[in-house]
DNA sequence: AGCACGCCGACT
DNA sequence: GTCGGCGTGCTC
C-alpha cells in the first residue's frame, strides 16, 4: 500500500506529492488527512507530511521508496472535501500545497522540534586557548557556551548570533566540541484535565476515622488536608489542588497507593465564553423586507445548489436579524452555517446575539483565543457538536461536514483577504465551498465592494437590497465642510466652527459624539523648520510618528521607537516641529478645547491587550464617556444608541492614496461610519471636514447614495481597464541590496517584456513599491494587467519560472499577489 | 529547507 | 598535495 503524502515544509522545490510505503501494521489506519512522520531526503530526517491519497502502486522506482514510520494523530485533521478545496485554493492563487493545507487544519497542528545545543562535557575553560584563531562568530559561541555550561536552545544561540551561525554550530558539533539534543514536541492534542476524587468505596465512618488518624501522625498531615478537602468538594483538579493547600506530588501518591483516592483523566472542550451568561432572545418580528430576502434565501437553501447572493442592505437595516433567522432555518433542516465577520467586530455584543439565539449550539473562533481554545472550537465543530460556527477569515475552513450556509458580513473589509501565502479573499472562498457543499453563501454590506456589486449585475451572484432602517430610524443628515474656508477664515484649529458648536450642543444635551479620523499618533511626521528635513524611519521608507505620551517617535511599520532628537540630525537646528495630526492629538484638543467631556480613545495604542477594545466600547457604550475619538476601528457595525454625532475630521487621508481603490475606500469610511450616528430613537447628524469637497466620492456618500457612487466609479473603472473589468498580477521584488533588487526588478520586467509579443499584457513597472523601505528590505514592484486570470497566472509564473532559471540570484526574493487589494 | 556531492583557492 | 570554501542538484 502507496500514500501520498505532502512534506511539511515550505518550499517550491518540495511542492509536489511523494510517496511512502504503508508499512503492514498501519494499513488498516491510514486515511487521508492524517499526519504521519516520515523519513526524508539524504539523512532521513524526521519530518512531519500529510496524507493526501492512498493507492496500491506507484510509478516511483521501488529502491526509492521508504516505509512512513508513525501516523502522529488518532484522527484525520482534514477530510476529503476540505482536500478538494485546498487544491482550489492552490490553483487558483497559485501557492504551495502545504500552505493551502495548514488552512484547512486547526492552527495549531504544528509539530516543533526544539534543538537544544550545550558545550561538550569535555571541554573547559582551560581549553580556551585552544580556539584562538579561529573563526570569530565560531570562538564567540564557543566562549557564549562555555559560559552557560548547560543546555541551551538552539534558537537562543540564533537569536544572539543570526541564523547565519547555523553553519558554524553544525561544525562544531561535528568536531564534538559541541554537543546536541532533540525534543520533539508534539502538540498534545487531546487536552485533558487530571481530576482527584474520594474512592467511593469508602463510608464518611472511615473516612473521618482515617483523617483523624493521620492529623495525630506525625508524617501524615499533608495527607490528612487533602482528605478534609475532598470531604467538601467532590473532585478538584490535581493541579488545583495541589496550589491549594500545598502539598507535594508524593502525599497524593501515596492516597492513590493506599486507594483511598482516585485521579481520573478527564478530556475537556474548554468554552471560552462558559463565564458569560447569554440571556437567551426570541426572533424578532421581521420588517416586510426582511421577511422578503429571509424567504427568498430560505427557498435557495432548499435546492442546495451553490447559489451566491449579495444583500445591499444600508447600516441599520437589521442584517443580523436576517442572519438569525437563515441560520435558524438551516438548523431546522438539520444543516450547519458558517459566519464570517471582520476581527474587529468580533466584540462580545456581537457573540451575545448568536450565543443569546442559540445557545450551545456556537461556537466562535478568533485570534485572541489561544490555540488551546481554538483547537476545542475546532473539534467541536469536527464533531457536529455545534451547527453555527462565528469567526474571522480562517473560519471559512470550519469542517463542518453538512455546510449549508456561509454568511460573510461586512463583506467590503479588507481583512478578509489573507496577507501571507495563499492570499485568499475569504469571500472567494466561501461561494467555492459552498459551490462544492451545496449551499448558499450570503455576503452583505451597506457599501458592497465595486467587485461584487459588480458581479450581481454580470449575474454571477443575485442582489437582494435592504432600504429601509429596522427600527425606522432615519439616516443620519450629513453636512459637508469645506475646510478651506475655515482656513480662509482664520480657523487653524483641527476642528471646524461647525463641529465645535455641534460638539458644544451634544455635550449640553447628553448625547454622545464619535469623532474619527483613521491615523493614530500625535502628528504624522516630525520636520526640522530650518532646513526641511523629514525625520523617517531608518529600516523603512516612513516618516516617524510623533507620540505625545511619552515623548517618542514611532515608526507605524516596523514599530522602532526613540526619544525625539533636541537638534536637527540634518542642520543641526533646534526648530524641530511636528506637524499632521493624529487621534492623540485630537484628544489633546478635545479636552483643551471641551474640558468637562468626558473621552476615550479607541486606536492600536489603547486598544492593546486582551480585551482592550472592548472594555473601551463597553465604557463608551454604558455612557461612562461623552466622546469617542478613533481611526478605523470604530467604523465597524457596532451600535451606540445614544451617539447623535459623529464627525470625520479628515475625509481627504484616505483620498489620496496611490491606489485605484482610494475612492471606493473613502465612500466606504464614510458611509460606515456615518452609520453610527442616530442609530436610536434621536435622529443623527454628520459632519465631514475635508479639503475636497467636490469630490464624488463625498459628495455620494453625502446623499448616502451608494448607486451613484457605483455608476461613476465604475465608470472610471472602465475608462483606465481596472478591476473588475481586468485582473491584476502583482510581482513584488524584495531584497537588503537596493541595488541587487532594482537590477533584478528591470531584468524581470525584460523577461516579462520578451514573452508578450503579442501584447496579450499590460505591464507596469518596474516601480519602488507604495511602501519602498520596510524592515530594511527594499521593495521594487511590476504590475500586469489581463481580463483572463488563468492566462495572466500561467503569463506571470512562467515569466517568474524563466527569470530563476536563468538567473537564479539568492540576494532577492520574489512575492506575487493575484487580485490584490492592496497595490503595495 | 537541508544535506551531500563536487570543483577551485590558501595552507601544512 | 589537502582542507574547506560554497555552487548545484536532489529529496518518494
Amino acid at each position: 500500500m502507496i500514500a501520498e503524502v505532502i512534506i511539511g515544509i515550505s518550499h517550491e522545490s518540495l511542492d509536489r506529492v511523494f510517496h511512502y510505503i504503508v508499512p503492514k501494521h498501519m494499513e488498516n489506519e491510514i486515511e487521508i488527512g492524517l499526519r504521519v512522520m516520515i523519513p526524508f531526503g539524504k539523512g532521513n530526517k524526521k519530518i512531519e507530511g500529510f496524507i493526501i491519497g492512498i493507492s496500491n502502486t506507484t510509478d516511483i522506482d521501488a529502491h526509492k521508496l521508504k516505509e512512513i514510520y508513525a501516523i502522529v494523530d488518532s484522527f484525520p485533521l482534514f477530510d476529503e472535501h476540505l482536500l478538494e478545496l485546498a487544491k482550489w485554493m492552490k490553483e487558483y492563487y497559485g501557492c504551495r500545497m502545504i500552505d493551502c493545507l495548514r488552512c484547512i487544519m486547526p492552527s495549531s497542528m504544528k509539530i516543533r522540534s526544539e534543538y537544544f545545543v550545550r558545550i561538550a562535557p569535555k571541554i573547559d575553560n582551560t581549553d580556551i586557548e585552544d580556539f584562538k584563531g579561529r573563526n570569530k562568530v565560531e570562538e564567540e559561541i564557543i566562549l557564549f557556551l562555555l559560559n552557560k555550561q548547560k543546555y541551551v536552545l538552539l534558537e537562543d544561540v540564533y537569536d544572539i548570533f543570526g541564523k547565519e551561525s547555523s553553519k558554524y554550530i553544525k561544525k562544531l558539533i561535528k568536531e564534538g566540541i559541541i554537543v546536541q539534543q532533540e525534543k520533539e514536541d508534539i502538540k498534545e492534542l487531546s487536552y485533558t484535565i487530571k481530576y482527584i476524587s474520594i474512592n467511593k468505596d469508602l463510608d464518611l465512618d472511615e473516612l473521618e476515622d482515617i483523617i483523624e488518624l493521620y492529623q495525630s501522625k506525625k508524617n501524615y498531615h499533608a495527607q490528612a488536608r487533602i482528605l478534609s478537602l475532598l470531604m467538601i468538594n467532590d473532585w478538584i483538579p490535581v493541579n488545583e489542588l495541589k496550589k491549594a493547600l500545598q502539598v507535594s506530588n508524593s502525599s497524593i501518591q501515596s492516597l492513590v497507593n493506599k486507594n483511598i483516592v482516585q485521579i481520573e483523566e478527564i478530556e475537556i472542550h474548554r468554552d471560552p465564553y462558559s463565564h458569560m451568561d447569554f440571556k437567551s432572545t426570541e426572533s424578532l418580528l421581521p420588517t416586510q423586507e426582511q421577511k422578503n430576502v429571509i424567504q427568498y434565501i430560505t427557498a435557495k437553501l432548499e435546492h442546495s445548489v451553490g447559489a451566491s447572493v449579495l444583500i445591499h442592505g444600508i447600516t441599520g437595516s437589521g442584517k443580523t436579524e436576517v442572519y438569525l433567522q437563515l441560520i435558524d432555518e438551516v438548523i431546522k433542516r438539520g444543516g450547519q452555517s458558517i459566519v464570517l465577520v471582520p476581527e474587529i467586530s468580533l466584540t462580545p455584543q456581537t457573540v451575545e446575539r448568536f450565543k443569546g439565539r442559540f445557545g450551545d449550539q456556537v461556537a466562535v473562533t478568533h485570534s485572541k483565543l489561544s490555540l488551546r481554545e481554538r483547537y476545542d472550537q475546532w473539534k467541536k465543530a469536527k464533531e457536529g457538536k455545534v451547527s453555527v460556527m462565528i469567526g474571522p477569515r480562517s473560519a471559512v475552513f470550519t469542517p463542518f461536514s453538512s455546510l449549508k450556509l456561509i454568511i460573510l458580513d461586512e463583506e467590503h473589509e479588507n481583512t478578509y483577504k489573507s496577507e501571507i501565502s495563499p492570499k485568499f479573499h475569504a469571500r472567494d472562498v466561501a461561494r467555492k465551498r459552498c459551490e462544492m457543499a451545496g449551499g448558499v453563501c450570503v455576503t452583505a454590506s451597506a457599501t458592497p465592494s465595486l467587485d461584487s456589486y459588480f458581479e450581481c449585475e454580470e449575474g454571477k451572484a443575485e442582489l437582494l437590497t435592504l432600504t429601509h432602517r429596522a427600527n425606522d430610524s432615519k439616516l443620519p443628515s450629513v453636512e459637508i465642510i469645506d475646510m478651506r474656508k475655515e482656513l480662509e477664515l482664520g480657523n487653524r484649529s483641527i476642528f471646524s466652527t461647525a463641529l465645535q458648536e455641534e460638539i458644544e450642543k451634544n455635550l449640553k444635551n447628553k448625547e454622545q459624539i464619535i469623532l474619527f479620523l483613521n491615523r493614530r499618533g500625535f502628528s504624522n511626521f516630525v520636520s526640522c523648520r530650518k532646513c526641511g528635513y523629514v525625520l523617517k524611519c531608518k529600516n523603512c521608507s516612513i516618516s516617524y510618528t510623533y507620540h505625545a505620551y511619552n515623548h517618542s517617535i514611532q515608526c507605524h511599520y516596523c514599530g522602532d521607537k526613540m526619544k525625539v532628537p533636541s537638534v536637527c540630525p540634518q542642520c543641526g537646528s533646534s526648530h524641530i516641529r511636528y506637524f499632521g495630526v493624529g487621534t492623540e492629538r485630537v484628544e489633546s484638543e478635545v479636552k483643551k478645547h471641551f474640558p468637562d467631556a468626558r473621552v476615550l480613545r479607541m486606536d492600536l495604542d489603547t486598544a492593546k491587550g486582551k480585551y482592550g477594545y472592548e472594555k473601551i466600547l463597553d465604557q463608551f457604550k454604558s455612557h461612562k464617556a461623552d466622546i469617542l475619538i478613533g481611526t478605523q476601528m470604530i467604523a465597524k457595525g457596532h451600535d451606540f444608541p445614544n451617539v447623535t454625532l459623529v464627525g470625520i475630521l479628515a475625509a481627504d487621508l484616505t483620498l489620496h492614496l496611490q491606489d485605484f481603490r482610494s475612492a471606493e475606500r473613502t465612500f466606504q469610511l464614510i458611509t460606515q461610519v456615518s452609520g453610527r450616528a442616530g442609530r436610536g430613537e434621536l435622529p443623527g447628524r454628520v459632519l465631514v471636514q475635508t479639503y475636497d469637497p467636490g469630490h464624488y466620492s463625498i459628495e455620494t456618500a453625502k446623499e448616502h447614495d451608494y448607486l451613484s457612487f457605483y455608476q461613476k466609479e465604475i465608470e472610471l473603472r472602465k475608462q483606465l481597464n481596472y478591476p473588475p473589468f481586468t485582473h491584476i498580477f502583482l510581482i513584488l521584488i524584495t531584497g537588503t541590496n537596493e541595488k541587487a533588487v532594482i537590477s533584478n526588478a528591470y531584468k524581470l520586467m525584460e523577461i516579462m517584456k520578451y514573452l508578450n509579443k503579442k501584447k496579450k499584457f499590460e505591464l507596469f513597472g518596474p516601480v519602488p513599491a507604495i511602501l519602498s523601505k520596510i524592515k530594511n528590505k527594499y521593495r521594487w514592484r511590476i504590475i500586469v494587467k489581463c481580463e483572463d486570470r488563468d492566462l495572466l497566472m500561467k503569463y506571470g509564473f512562467y515569466c517568474i519560472n524563466k527569470f530563476k532559471s536563468i538567473l537564479n540570484n539568492q540576494e532577492i526574493q520574489i512575492q506575487t499577489d493575484i487580485d490584490p487589494l492592496m497595490m503595495y
